[in-house]
DNA sequence: CAGTGATTTCACAAACTTGTGAAGTTAAGG
DNA sequence: CCTTAACTTCACAAGTTTGTGAAATCACTG
């Protein structure tokens, strides 16, 4: 119950058109990344909310879109656990909310497709023999994955001890 | 000049059934992850490649395209580092390269992308005022890039290690 | 348990992407 | 300097994605 009152959820001070200019480059970063662009605007402009909580039709009001767009969007970020959603009691509107460390901790589980890739290469390397030219090549490469998956866990480690340094 | 003489650039052992599956297999997982179609398959019958090389008309008839479609991607996968383009000498067509670590870290230097985010972040922290509570938010998730590029680094370097004793 | 506001689903239209064939460009080799 | 193989570019057609409006569903509140 941080900020309640106005019911707008951008700040007084830089006000929307700051807003509206982070959700879009922000957003456009994320899409050139591989995100799509609906759920991609929806995340920047929570990121950008001064409570980290909006309900869905401030989210269609500010981004300019249906409430079946909203819908999509916010199904995908809440599967992929980049957002919660949570019912406000006593109203029947839904809000949305990214929740500090949460979303990080989601952008490191892309370690799920990196368990896919090496899937795909573990099949690969026994598919094509691992004595073969190709087969090594494949393993080693499924080998720099396991090394990479390793590694994210403890570098989260290291963040968690850095952010409860820097900020909080 | 490893491999030279037969021409074809699948194993006999395997054979081409095996390849084919899993290059669909493996760019389909890339795909997933925001990669085009096409530099994905590409990339991907490269790596399953025993020289780890192809000519433009090898990668047009395993994977059935067309040679716009194999000039479209392979522009693509070496502007990211991804793949080398050679001349052989005394030919007229030129072979695609997937130099061993050389990908791994093109990978890594997603940390462009890293970069990118960052400028995007920091404007946004401008624009709403780093005292406010949404420019807070902005400013730590941008901590939490630059932590991660710092961390990539030293990863790399590990990773390095790791495989010079596992691979060489 | 009816009324109402919020959310979801669905069929479809618009916009964008992707790969093709054909013409154009480059440069090796005679 | 002409021939020819290899590669690239371009306009376009097929296919896919994306967001919409309208109808349906859900579940608080009275």
């Amino acid at each position: 119950m941080t900020t309640q009152g106005t019911g707008t959820a951008t700040e007084g001070a830089g006000g929307a058109e700051a807003v509206s200019r982070f959700v879009e480059r922000f957003a456009a970063q994320l899409v050139e990344a591989g995100m799509q662009r609906m759920p991609a605007r929806i995340f920047a402009a929570l990121l950008a909310s001064d409570s980290g909580a909006l309900t869905s039709a401030e989210l269609g009001a500010q981004l300019q879109v249906s409430p079946a767009a909203v819908s999509g969007a916010v199904r995908y970020l809440t599967q992929v656990n980049m957002v919660t959603r949570e019912r406000e009691p006593g109203s029947r509107r839904d809000r949305f909310v990214v929740h500090g460390n949460q979303w990080y901790e989601a952008l490191t589980n892309r370690d799920a497709v990196l368990k896919r890739w090496e899937v795909a290469l573990r099949e690969g390397v026994a598919g094509l023999g691992e004595d073969s030219p190709a087969g090594q090549r494949l393993a080693e490469t499924l080998a720099f994955f396991e090394f990479i998956e390793g590694e994210v866990a403890s570098m989260m480690e290291r963040w968690r001890v850095h952010r409860a340094e820097h900020f909080e």
